[in-house]
DNA sequence: TCCGATTTGTTCGTATGTATG
DNA sequence: GCATACATACGAACAAATCGG
């Protein structure tokens, strides 16, 4: 049998996890070996080992005659510690996404100005990832943790860990999303208000054809896709739901570009203008049609999402909305300093969160509609 | 049977014993589990139970396949604290420059996946901010550093601490570029390599007037250099000293644009190609020159730098020297890693370092010169 | 206080997998 | 390739402590 597969090791995982979640308290009673024997369908043996190397490592203690408890962690190994704790951890899904580095150096100059370790990690919008993150944090020495979440569209699955966090004091901010049935403390853009700045700009200049091509798996591309009905809503223009693409992470490399191509062939109801998720899926559907003779902006308008590098190193100047990358991060910064000083509890007048106005940065892929350049 | 005089209690004591009076010292093996079976006429469950508290304990370590082993308790002692120390501290010029978020990454998810944690600091080129982050990383709990030197083209006022990192047996790497006095394991392009392919690339291609603009503050932009002029000597060709522009981080804003600027000014011996320190660097120029209504590559041909995102997602497609990002990440975290676990000392023969061998993506930044579309 | 059910503690036997030299 | 050593896993039995009735 192999090692990395070892029975005894998934029980032990179970268990820590149970605790990390919450599920075990300090001093409750886990489950008898006898009913852990059912639940894993192992011999005794096997059960008891796993146990054995969880009380070695401080996570439980045993009674006999009584039971097998949870023991409490934060006496014997952090007390030490915990006065110097200084560490604070911030969790992303793409690191090397480009506006991220951006944030995480916002948050990094302030917190180490203010005499804290950065650390970062990625959950790669994986759940499983962002869970096996949690259980390091919680089972390592953090003072708090900037998080971005994952999948943030879904109901999330590692709750459990968020409420643990909790009740262990350790205080966290979200960023860019955040799971609302938590109430965080959160710092991110009006993502809503940000998709209608994208369309209503597009609708002023006199464009009726208006496509939109967002990313719906984080709750960023929901919240743009809703600002770019609502700016059709308040204008009482109709809304072809044929100019709504959407697409997740897994296809995100194909299904835009696919999808805006099949718009682009039909000739009657040809839209003149895209809003997009972000600048670097502009740039490479600036790519696509300027391959097809489209120009932008006098056949096609474009505008994207993060005011990013992109926006301003690109041939075509894009329009696009402003984040508040730098700032957002120093913020999000301020904020879990303040949880840490005040051992996370604030004044329910004291509202940390932070939600930004976006702007529009007009540069030159957008332009007035004008009939006779129509593709 | 009565617990004080527990089978395995008698062997735990016995075994104990023997180390405590030196019959059996620091790595020397004990008897087998099978040998310890007769001995006490026990079964092997209950050696292993005697043996595995005595491993917990700090008195023995087991290895599979070989035996168990009498360990050093002094050590021990002294380095529980480290035993848990899975810190690894990752440090850079520039967090948000454009290339090293994929260094990180690919650092990042390896040490991860290794059970390491990853702390980043951002020196923003400066020695003070260097020196700061040195004494905080040598006063806290770090078992390896991934370092980017600063101003890595000069000598180095903070030499001290590195040497000091040495005394305390704190591994480090370093990425992109070394100082030389320290002779440490290093990861890097070979940059002379790098600016001798962007130049001869040219060449090839007929361009006899070539400019060049690196920044020479730090040891990359000086050995592109050098390799921009090997070209030259080794194609025998004459070499304008005005086609040569230096800058620095200070100046980096103004000074390439207002020297290009100039050289374009006049008309004779006007340059036809440009190598660059970066590719951010072209796409700028790429502006400038797009508004005097040169044409690329037909009028003036480009070389970037990196093969970054930007190269590919240009209007005009940039030719670029490859760096291996993200290998080079993967690399030095394996580096580190290999360090820790060989407590910084590697046998003279294992040579830990790598410098990568550059290659040039040809794109279409890039022409064979043409006389009659001269500037 | 004692009983009985439950729970952990100790010990034996056996078998097969995996790493080392 | 082989013997040896440790690693994982099953089954069974009895001892000792705890707890509710």
């Amino acid at each position: 049998m192999g090692y990395s597969e070892a029975k005894y090791k998934k029980i032990k995982q179970s268990i820590k996890t149970n605790i990390l979640k919450g599920l075990i308290t300090t001093n409750e009673k886990i489950s008898s070996e006898s009913q852990l024997m059912k639940e894993f369908k192992v011999s005794r043996h096997t059960v008891r080992l796993a146990i054995g190397e969880l009380v070695n490592e401080g996570w439980l203690y045993r009674e006999q005659g009584a039971g097998t408890f949870c023991a409490d962690r934060r006496e014997s190994n952090l007390s030490s510690i915990n006065e110097n704790n200084k560490n604070i951890a911030i969790v992303t899904t793409f690191i090397s996404e480009y506006i991220f580095p951006t944030i995480i150096r916002g948050a990094e100059s302030y917190l180490s100005e203010h005499g804290y370790n950065v650390s970062i990690f990625n959950t790669n919008n994986q759940y499983n990832q962002e869970e096996k993150i949690l259980t390091q944090i919680l089972s390592s020495n953090y003072a708090g943790v900037i998080i971005e979440p994952t999948h943030s569209a879904s109901a999330n699955p590692n709750l459990k860990y968020y409420l643990n966090m909790e009740k262990e004091k350790i205080p966290y901010v979200m960023i860019n999303a955040m799971y609302e049935e938590l109430e965080p403390v959160s710092f991110s853009l009006d993502d809503v208000k940000g998709g209608f700045l994208q369309t209503k700009h597009l609708i002023d200049l006199g464009h009726r054809d208006i496509v939109c091509i967002y990313k719906t798996d984080d709750a960023q591309g929901q919240n743009r896709l809703k600002g770019y009905i609502k700016a059709h809503r308040e204008c009482n223009l109709r809304l072809n739901p044929k100019n709504i693409i959407t697409y997740q992470t897994e296809n995100e490399h194909s299904k835009p570009i696919d999808d805006l191509k099949e718009l682009l062939k039909v000739k009657a109801d040809c839209p003149t203008a895209v809003v997009c998720y972000n600048d670097q899926l502009v740039l490479r559907l600036l790519d696509f049609v300027r391959e097809e003779g489209i120009k932008v902006p006098e056949h096609l308008s474009f505008v994207g999402y993060d005011d990013s590098l992109l926006a301003e190193l690109s041939e075509v100047k894009l329009t696009s909305v402003i984040h508040p990358k730098s700032e957002l991060g120093r913020d999000a910064a301020r904020a879990i300093i303040r949880l840490i000083q005040k051992n996370n509890q604030i004044d329910p007048g004291e509202d940390l969160s932070k939600l930004y106005e976006p702007q529009l940065k007009i540069r030159h892929s957008t332009a007035p509609i004008d009939k006779d350049l129509a593709i």
